[in-house]
DNA sequence: TCCTACGATAGACTTTGTCTAAGTCAAGTA
DNA sequence: TACTTGACTTAGACAAAGTCTATCGTAGGA
């Protein structure tokens, strides 16, 4: 679906060949790729494109708030086109799968005031690690 | 204070002065430095000391569960000298700066069975972001 | 159609971390 | 104390992820 397109294209982005197929490779996915696999999918549609343009096309999507950062892992970014829900994740410690997961209630009200330091809090992150299904079954 | 040099001694850690160095290093100081930190102010005690020896050693004392990685920013870990006593991160959004904190209740319990995908779930990770006084009040 | 500013490109560069081969040394033994 | 040995350390090459830069190309308005 190109609802992304559209909206991208409301907010007066500038369409080239290179952002819709990056746009149309997250779009289509409810998943958690690298840049690096955004690229690989890109390419099959589009091959002249490059490296760094998935990068800058990957931050913009980030800044217009249409795709999340996930950093599950220490290697690489991963992009989350579910950025319209909010949500946690789970992650397996053995095979690095991913899930998105919808804890009850806000996370920051396990923060009292003394424990805030006067910071303004705008965002909590949550991961929580173990083994999937089937790394448990063969551990 | 040595405890840690002691601690690791009795679990026959061979000593070298390269390992009491990084050790000193972590144990005197309640932040959260990189590996690039603690080599810096490695080199200052023992200026021959290599960085594959202080990544090393890191790793090894992580392994031991005398320090913790925290992966609070995606640019490199972090290592927390604070192992003993769980506790979460409060991070400033522009600064960077890093604050110990201690939730109230179990994180853990927040996630419905419903939710957990037939997972082990082992571990909790939070990471509050906001701004910090001084930022905040220069934004 | 033509212009022009914004976007795309290749590839060098940076940062963080890992690996390897060769040299060094802590600690057990006599 | 001197010897021995395997664990530890080293320099530097390598790798992965991401950023930067100079140049070229093109979307979209006039």
């Amino acid at each position: 679906m190109s609802d992304l397109l559209e909206r991208l294209r409301g907010r007066g982005w500038r369409m080239t060949a290179q952002r819709r197929v990056v746009a149309e490779v997250l779009d289509g996915e409810h998943v958690h790729l690298t840049a690096d696999e955004v690229h690989a999918r890109a390419v099959t549609k589009l091959p002249e494109i490059s490296r760094a343009t998935v990068y800058n096309t990957l931050g913009e999507l980030v800044t217009l708030g249409e795709v999340l950062e996930v950093s599950t892992d220490r290697r690489a970014k991963r992009y989350d086109p579910n950025a319209h829900r909010p949500h946690q994740h789970l992650v397996c410690a053995r095979c690095g799968a991913i899930r998105d997961v919808h804890p009850t209630g806000n996370p920051l009200s396990a923060l009292p005031d003394s424990e805030r330091f006067g910071f303004t809090i705008s965002d909590v992150e949550v991961t929580y690690r173990g083994l999937c299904p089937n790394c448990s079954a063969s551990a």
